[in-house]
DNA sequence: AAAATATGCACAAACGTTTGTTCATAAAAA
DNA sequence: TTTTTATGAACAAACGTTTGTGCATATTTT
C-alpha cells in the first residue's frame, strides 16, 4: 500500500521516525494510509516483542463497596490520561481470590499493581515486586514493609472523631471494627482508644471483625441487647454504619436522640439519610491521584524519595451526634 | 531443565496431552517442574499466536454510579468464573471518549464486549461487531439494530410506578427523566405517557436530559418556581432522584407530605433515608449474568435464538409516596 | 573530483508461545 | 520374522510487531 517497510511504518506510528531518520514524506505516506486502512496495531505482538504491556491492575476488596468502587472510578479515569489500560479485579474479601489473581496478572504482563490487600498476608505482594513489577498499596498496606501506600490517617481520623464525641459529652462509646487484621483497622482502634484514655473514661468496648453491612448489623444487635447501652457508636466504615443504622431503626432507637453514630467513610447519601450521617470522609481523590503518581513514577524508575503516604482525612459533621448533659 | 522440547511443554500445560499423545510420565515431569520454576506462560506470546486473548470489555458511563458499579460487579465475578479477565471502560456518559476506548480496546484483541452505550450513535460499535468481535449491550441499546441486548422492561417499569401514583389519587405528576437519546429513557416516558393517557390524565409533563445529580436537581428547582406545583415526581434515574431530595430539602418539601416521589433503580441506601424511597428495582444481577451468557455463547459461535431480551422490573414500595383526597 | 559525512530506508532477528507435521521407536498383527 | 499400527515427542513455521544494523544515495567538506 504504501511500498514503505514494515519497520519504517512501525518506527513512524511509534513517533521514532526522527530517532531513524524517517523522511518527512515517508512519514505522511505512513500516516495517511494508517488512517485510510483503518490500522490498529497488535498490541499482543508489540508487548511481546517490547515487554510493554500498557496494562496495570487494580485489586480491590470489592466493587460492590461505593468506596472502593469510587477509588476504581479515579483510578481508572487517572490512568487512562497516561494511556494504561486498567484492568480490575474484585477480591471479594478473600485472600485465596486475591493471590489467584495476583497469579493470572502476572502472566498478562502488567506493568503494576495498585492493590488494597484484603488480609495481613503480603509475600505474594512482594514476590510479585520482587519480579520487578511495581506494587502500591492503597487505603490498607503493611507497616514495615517497603511497599509503597497511600492511604488515610487513620490514627487522626478515629481520634478526632472520638474526641468529638467526648466534647459532646459521650462517656460510654462502643466501636464496631472491621478486619482487625487490616492496618488501617489497627489504627483506627489505638486512635479511638487513645482519645478515651486522655480523656480519662474507662467505659469503652470494641467489637466486630469484618468491614460489612452483616457485621454493622449484628453488632449493633448484640449491643442493644445488654443492659447498659452506650450513648454513641462509632463505626469504622460505611457499610458497617449501614448495618448498624438497620438494626437501630428495627429496635426503634432514634439516631441521635437514643444513640448518636458517627463512622468512617463518606457518601452522598448520607446527606439524605433520615438522620444525616456524621463521618471522618477519607480522601479518596487524592489518595488515588497519589498513587497513581507513585506507579508511574515506579514504572519510569524514577526514585520517590517518600512513597509511605497518609493523607488527613476530614471530619464531616451533619447530625448524627448528639449533644449530651 | 525436564529434557523434553518446548512444544511438549506447551501442550500438557495447555492440557492438550492427550491429543497429541504424551506419555504420562512426560507429563508429570512436565508439570513437576512448571510448579518449580513458578513458571507463568507468557500470555502475550501465547495470544498472539492463538488469536485468543482471555479479555473482555465493558464499557460503562459511569463507575460512580452504583447501579453501572453493581452491574460491574456482577459482571467481573461472573466472567472470572470463566477464566475470562475483563478490563473496565468508563465512557464518562462522552461519546468521544467512548469511540477512543473501542478504538484501543480493538487494538487488545478482546474476544467481546459488553457496554453500556452512552449515546444514540452506534456506528463504531456496529464496525466492531462487523470485525468479528461479538458484542452484546446492556441497560441501554438500540432497537432495530442487530446486536443482542439485555436490559429492564422500562415501559412496564415507568407504567406501573405511574400507575402507583394514579391509583394513590395523583392527577398532577412531572417526571424529570434522563438523556433523551437512550432507548430506556424513551421508554420510560412512553410508559409514563400512555399510563397517563389510560387514566385520563393530561396534567402531565417532562423535563430533564441527562441521568445526572445536577439535572435532577436543577429540574426540581425548576419545578418548584412554578405556581402550580405537582403531587408527585417521577425520576428516572436514583442520581436523579438524589438531586430532586436535594433540592425539595432546601425547599423545605417534605416527602410525601407535600410531594410524593418514586425513582426508576434500587439502592440499599434508598432504605435508610430520611423518607424510603419507593422505586422501580431493575433486575441487575440477572442482565449481568444474561448478558455474560451470550457473549460467552457468541464468543464460542453458538447460535442463540433470542438474543433481545427485556427483563421484567420490580417495584419496591417504601413510603415515599403519599394516598391522596 | 575525491573523500567524508548525513540522510533515508530495508533487512532480518527476536519476543515466547501454539500447532501441523514428521520421525523414531515400541507394540501388535500378519 | 516382517509388516502394520500405535505411541511418544521433537522440529519448525508462524503470530505481528520492535529494533539493531547495514546498505545505498544524497549532500557536504576538503
Amino acid at each position: 500500500m504504501t511500498e514503505l517497510s514494515i519497520s519504517t511504518v512501525s518506527r513512524v506510528l511509534n513517533g521514532k521516525a526522527k530517532q531513524y531518520r524517517i523522511g518527512i514524506k515517508s512519514q505522511q505516506k505512513v500516516i495517511e494510509a494508517a488512517k485510510k486502512l483503518q490500522y490498529v496495531p497488535n498490541h499482543f505482538a508489540a508487548n511481546l516483542k517490547s515487554g510493554r504491556s500498557g496494562t496495570l491492575a487494580l485489586i480491590i476488596p470489592s466493587l460492590n463497596n461505593p468506596f472502593f468502587a469510587n477509588i476504581a472510578s479515579e483510578i481508572n479515569i487517572e490512568l487512562r490520561k497516561l494511556d494504561y489500560i486498567v484492568i480490575i479485579s474484585d477480591s471479594n474479601e478473600n485472600m485465596e481470590t486475591e493471590k489467584k489473581e495476583i497469579q493470572q496478572l502476572a502472566a498478562r504482563n502488567i506493568e503494576g499493581l495498585i492493590i488494597v490487600p484484603c488480609g495481613d498476608q503480603w509475600i505474594h505482594i512482594k514476590e510479585l515486586e520482587n519480579k520487578g513489577i511495581p506494587v502500591v498499596c492503597i487505603d490498607r498496606y503493611f507497616e514495615n514493609l517497603d511497599i509503597p501506600y497511600v492511604s488515610t490517617d487513620n490514627f487522626e481520623g478515629a481520634f478526632r472523631a472520638t474526641n468529638y464525641l467526648i466534647e459532646n459529652g459521650h462517656k460510654h462509646i462502643r466501636c464496631i471494627q472491621g478486619s482487625q487484621s487490616s492496618t488501617p483497622n489497627r489504627l483506627r482502634v489505638d486512635g479511638f482508644c487513645d482519645a478515651m484514655k486522655k480523656a480519662g473514661l474507662k467505659n469503652y468496648e470494641i467489637s466486630g471483625n469484618n468491614f460489612t453491612f452483616e457485621n454493622g448489623y449484628l453488632e449493633t444487635k448484640l449491643i442493644l441487647q445488654k443492659e447498659n447501652k452506650p450513648t454513641a457508636i462509632f463505626t469504622f466504615s460505611n457499610t458497617i454504619a449501614m448495618g448498624c443504622i438497620k438494626a437501630l431503626r428495627e429496635e426503634n432507637i432514634q439516631i441521635p436522640k437514643d444513640i448518636s453514630l458517627i463512622t468512617f467513610d463518606d457518601h452522598p447519601y448520607l446527606d439524605y439519610l433520615s438522620t444525616p450521617l456524621s463521618c471522618i470522609a477519607q480522601p479518596v481523590s487524592n489518595i488515588s491521584k497519589m498513587a497513581v503518581q507513585f506507579i508511574y513514577s515506579k514504572i519510569q524508575n524514577q526514585q520517590i524519595d517518600i512513597s509511605q503516604v497518609l493523607l488527613k482525612p476530614e471530619m464531616k459533621l451533619r447530625s448524627s451526634v448528639n449533644k449530651i448533659n
